[in-house]
DNA sequence: TCCTGACGCGAGTGATCACTCGCATACAAT
DNA sequence: ATTGTATGCGAGTGATCACTCGCGTCAGGA
């Protein structure tokens, strides 16, 4: 940020531009995102906005910054709904099924953040929530023995997150034949089909 | 096109305007990738590159569709080789091996078909060697009664090819601290371990 | 050899866009 | 009230880029 926002009409103003910026971006995609089509739909000058953004890069990074948190909220609030719940692959079923409610919240923007977006600007933000589940999970295998029979829980979680975030997110963009049940199982059993799978030696 | 190349310099001309594409992408990314690049690169002037493609999305166009055949031809051959080998398993490690080997070929231009490419554009042609893939799994598994718990034999080709292509693509890309041989083993456990995992009902 | 159409050139055009600057206004502290 | 500062404005600027056009060149058939 170019300036700190210190009267109550510049911190809103800065609110409504990250909030312009989403909307342009969920409802015109990437390529129409311009920061005279942002200014406008926020009910202020171009110039304004770069008194407190230093390009146009951090307003959408502020705005993938603010999908990413949402996203991962609602998925922390659809687990701490199943806590106390049998663990193991009730665990697993919650899971995926907070995924892919947080993932259906606004799936235009989660088409402009993984489609849309470039990647070589945006990736640090892109993965961080990614990263976040990875670790998460890297936990839940290592404190639980015997969850499966992969030596590291690192590479196991490396594996689970990527399988099912592609899966989850090509069934959000694509809407594939697939009733959302249906793919509830799919994803189970390809979870604990792989912490079960035989190993060799 | 706008134009069909009759003469034997003008097809050369094509042929080295799709090269220079592919050259510009790779090595400097999507953004630099401008008509002028590209024509400067492959040693013409603007105004010829017009003369047989309508935009510079054709140009990209055609750039893809060279990479996905060169692709899709890569796991074929790899897959050749294996032929007669026992089926089951060794198929299965066998396509994962292909498949790893054809995307290892051009990492820089993977890099930008599945990262920068405007999705809205190209998604037809980045989508065809996947559904290809797709199919021919399908049909693999279809043809295998007792291959797989599952019931659906497209539903099951479609959760392995997307969970596959993100893990592949994303270790070729993003070199994570996995050797490959230890890559092969975990996509080889999560799909045996996906297909025979036990199923409700 | 000549002629015709295919070919190739590259300066130019119009549009877009990120970003700036000089000025007017609103606020707050004294 | 006054003054200093934060705020906001919007026409403008420079650069980029996809694409065009008019002219010169070349190939190959008669």
């Amino acid at each position: 940020m170019r300036k700190v926002p210190q009267q109550r009409r510049s911190r809103e103003m800065v609110e409504r531009i990250v909030e312009a910026g989403r909307a342009v971006l969920a409802e015109e995609g990437y390529d129409a995102c311009s920061t005279n089509r942002i200014a406008a739909r926020a009910g202020v000058s171009p110039g304004s906005v770069y008194q407190y953004f230093p390009d146009k890069a951090a307003i959408v990074a502020a705005v993938i910054e603010g999908w990413s948190d949402e996203t991962a909220e609602r998925v922390a609030a659809s687990l701490a709904d199943r806590v106390g719940e049998p663990g193991g692959i009730g665990m697993v079923r919650a899971t995926i099924e907070a995924l892919l409610s947080a993932l259906e919240a606004d799936p235009e923007l989660l088409r402009v953040v993984s489609e849309e977006l470039p990647m070589a600007q945006h990736k640090e933000r892109r993965t961080a929530l990614e990263r976040r589940v990875r670790e998460l999970t890297a936990t839940w295998l290592a404190v639980r023995p015997g969850a499966s029979t992969a030596p590291d829980p690192a590479v196991s979680a490396w594996v689970l997150v990527l399988a099912l975030e592609n899966l989850a997110v090509r069934w959000v963009l694509d809407s594939p034949a697939v009733p959302r049940e249906r793919l509830v199982e799919e994803l189970v059993a390809l979870v604990t089909g792989y912490l079960s799978a035989p190993r060799p030696g």
